[in-house]
DNA sequence: TTGTGTTTTATTGCCTCC
DNA sequence: GGAGGCAATAAAACACAA
């Protein structure tokens, strides 16, 4: 313990040496005040002493320390409040609060260190599951694109087989012609589907589309946008991770990741497409 | 009633800032 | 060097199932 610091005592004097009297020197705190204290009956209202009980020495002899005291709903509702509106506790209004909810001043600052580690401990975990959920949309989206890229491969390869095959048969060039035409054009007679949408030639995106397949990739997007993606890691979550605490804390609500997230706008203008995280 | 897990209150020690 | 913040921790209070 800090030289300058007081121990906080129930009964409202400074500190547990002075509250116990002569008693061991070395008494600090719940520990050892557990220690040789804990069968007190005698018993006093932990918040509730008046002003003269307080300079009253033989008060105090007679007194035993208090097990903690849980505070008050409504002591708890005002410290909410407060905390709501400003998470960190000015000196001001730390006695300002104290004298209205009947407290010692190191309880309040105590309640809003203890207050600000509860706040800390949700945002991080709800920055975990963001974090996981975003993980997960990005896995399932990158699965998708692998089968994608399978399927496409393994036609392109198909194709390009059966066209080296009329070649070789040396059907009039016509023919072959109008086959590397189909080809060109997107029709693909074997699989009667029309091979641009898998191929992605065109920067419009054809409406004919391979039934039970993800949506296709165009050539000049990116994936993940056309998967949202961006959403997924940044847009949607925006909103929780600037609300508020579901018990009423306030804090600026912003999540540990920050630096991590970024906008949806952000991302298009000064980041590359994320392709490269599926193609290389 | 009791054992156990969770929450709340409080202390301690270290660190930073002025 | 003192004040205040934070992380780690203790221990009381509380909740709840068996």
């Amino acid at each position: 313990m800090e030289s300058g610091r007081l121990f906080f005592n129930p009964s409202g004097c400074s500190g547990n040496m002075l509250f116990l009297g002569n008693l061991d020197p070395v008494f600090r705190g719940p520990r050892s005040s557990m220690l040789n204290l804990e069968d007190t009956s005698r018993k006093r209202p932990f918040f509730m002493s008046s002003p003269e009980d307080l300079f009253d020495e033989e008060y105090y002899e007679e007194q035993l320390p208090e097990k903690k005291r849980r505070l008050t709903q409504e002591q708890v509702d005002l410290l909410e409040k407060s905390f709501e509106a400003e998470n960190k506790l000015e000196p001001d209004r730390k006695t300002q609060l104290a004298k209205k909810l009947g407290l010692q001043p190191r309880q309040v600052a105590v309640w809003f260190q203890n207050r600000r580690a509860r706040w800390k401990t949700k945002q991080l975990e709800r920055d975990y599951d963001l974090l996981k959920a975003s993980y997960d949309s990005l896995l399932s989206d990158y699965d998708a694109a692998v089968k994608q890229n399978e399927r496409l491969k393994s036609e392109v390869v198909s194709l390009t087989e059966k066209l080296e095959a009329k070649d070789m048969t040396g059907e009039p060039q016509q023919k072959s012609d109008s086959l590397t035409a189909d080809i060109a054009s997107g029709f693909s007679p074997q699989m009667g589907v029309k091979a641009e949408d898998h191929l992605s030639s065109g920067s419009t995106r054809s409406a004919v589309v391979d039934e039970g397949s993800p949506q296709l990739l165009d050539s000049e997007d990116s994936f993940f946008e056309n998967n949202n993606c961006g959403e997924c890691i940044i847009g949607g979550p925006v909103d929780f991770l600037q609300s508020e605490e579901d018990d009423g804390g306030s804090d600026d609500g912003r999540s540990y990741f920050s630096d991590v997230f970024v906008t949806a706008g952000e991302q298009q203008e000064d980041e590359q497409p994320l392709e490269w995280w599926v193609w290389s």
